[in-house]
DNA sequence: ACAGTAGACCTACGGTGTAGATGTCATTGA
DNA sequence: TCAATGACATCTACACCGTAGGTCTACTGT
């Protein structure tokens, strides 16, 4: 008993188990996650899932609804516990978490920044405002008003956006090469224009996205907590 | 004397101008404000500056380039004095400066966060580091160590990367509609999922780019100054 | 038993980036 | 002066893309 004899259905292969959005979502994601936004194709797609290319649109009406389908996925990970008392605490782990999950899909960043600003809030996936809706119930259980509640989020927001980007694009060049200058690449600005970028060489070289991140949020809530506070300020 | 008079070569039109790589840019630039980073095609870019579209490409040897030339030309814009005595006033200029052109050419701003993601720091236009390198020495000058300056730096950055794609997805839906719910298109989210979200409709509708920039500011160098200092703390 | 339908498939259309060959000058070197 | 050299523009062609529209098949509810 060979896999051909059940070869039913023409060229497609594994066709056994249908295929739900989910399933669909998740073999878009690796794809991504294997050769970036750019690789994803209906095609390629159709092709690991052993089913013609036309047979997604049954799941997604168009190719960018899909790629939101994958932001959705990626984001709903993120889980914000809004009874928690501590706000701050909550916010640093919610900011460890998107991390971690860029760093496990980096290819998947350029969407989940870039999709929301071709699509206003209302019209997003729902799971992309279930982490927004949440940080917002915390921060006003936490005592924060309406409004200061948005700013806050809005701050963090924008910091845990922003140093992802700063993050990712700490690439190493020549990782196998000793020297930090020729490791980086960085032998090849001009020494006259970029005197300064090319003396922190080895500053560079020893990034750290976790303790800087740590850093960051430092400084965040120490301005944060100059400027304003929730009506009862400390953890239950 | 007609323009059909002077139609030497076949099919396309302007010619008279010789094809720079500036001119190119600019044309491309022009395309992407108007309809988006999608919008670009190399055939569009040829008839728009009336050439055939493969002339593209003695001026830039792929598009991708052709894409980071385009982000370079925006990036240009931005100046810092590095003389400046006073570090945070100087930032606190780029920021706005950063802000200005975001708003002049949104659909530019996913080329601007997104490219360096897929370029290692070294292999960038140097147009793009620019900048970094002005601030380096500024933040030197002012008596930044350099570890220090490099993490006031990426703060910096990181946070006006974050506040602008924060605040360009502030889309309204239905700009004519008065009530601010339907407005932004807030009534279609489920009621019992979303409350605190549609509860902010009025506030969200509000929202002011330019105050925000600057709140999220005083919040950063509140944070930067109790954590760290220049050896020369004052302005010149 | 039959109609309706949901899901998958196929074909085809108008687009894309760009490799490679060809044409057309202007400048140079002998 | 003429030939050669290069720079630049053009054309053709290839493999791929997203997806509209139609068709086939198999199951569902009546």
């Amino acid at each position: 008993m060979k896999v051909e004899d059940f070869k039913v259905t023409p060229r497609t292969t594994p066709k056994n188990v249908a295929l739900t959005r989910e399933s669909t979502l998740r073999a878009a994601l690796e794809i991504i996650d294997e050769d970036g936004v750019e690789g994803l194709s209906m095609r390629r797609l159709g092709r690991a899932l052993g089913r013609d290319p036309m047979s997604l649109y049954r799941h997604a009406t168009t190719k960018a609804e899909l790629l939101d389908g994958v932001a959705e996925t990626v984001l709903a990970e993120l889980t914000v516990d809004t009874a928690s008392g501590d706000w701050e605490a909550q916010l640093r782990t919610v900011a460890r978490q998107f991390r971690g999950l860029a760093l496990a899909h980096p290819n998947v960043i350029p969407l989940l920044v870039t999709r929301p600003l071709s699509t206003p809030l209302a019209m997003r996936p729902l799971g992309t405002l279930r982490p927004l809706e949440a940080i917002l119930e915390l921060l006003i259980r936490a005592g924060f008003s309406e409004v200061d509640a948005l700013h806050v989020y809005r701050s963090f927001f924008g910091f845990i956006q922003g140093h992802v980007l700063n993050e990712l694009q700490e690439i190493v060049e020549n990782p196998e090469e000793t020297d930090d200058l020729l490791r980086l690449g960085l032998h090849r600005l001009p020494l006259r224009e970029f005197p300064r970028l090319r003396a922190l060489a080895s500053v560079l070289a020893a990034y750290d996205g976790a303790a800087e991140l740590e850093r960051g949020m430092d400084t965040l809530f120490t301005g944060l907590h100059a400027q304003l506070h929730p009506t009862s300020p400390s953890p239950a």
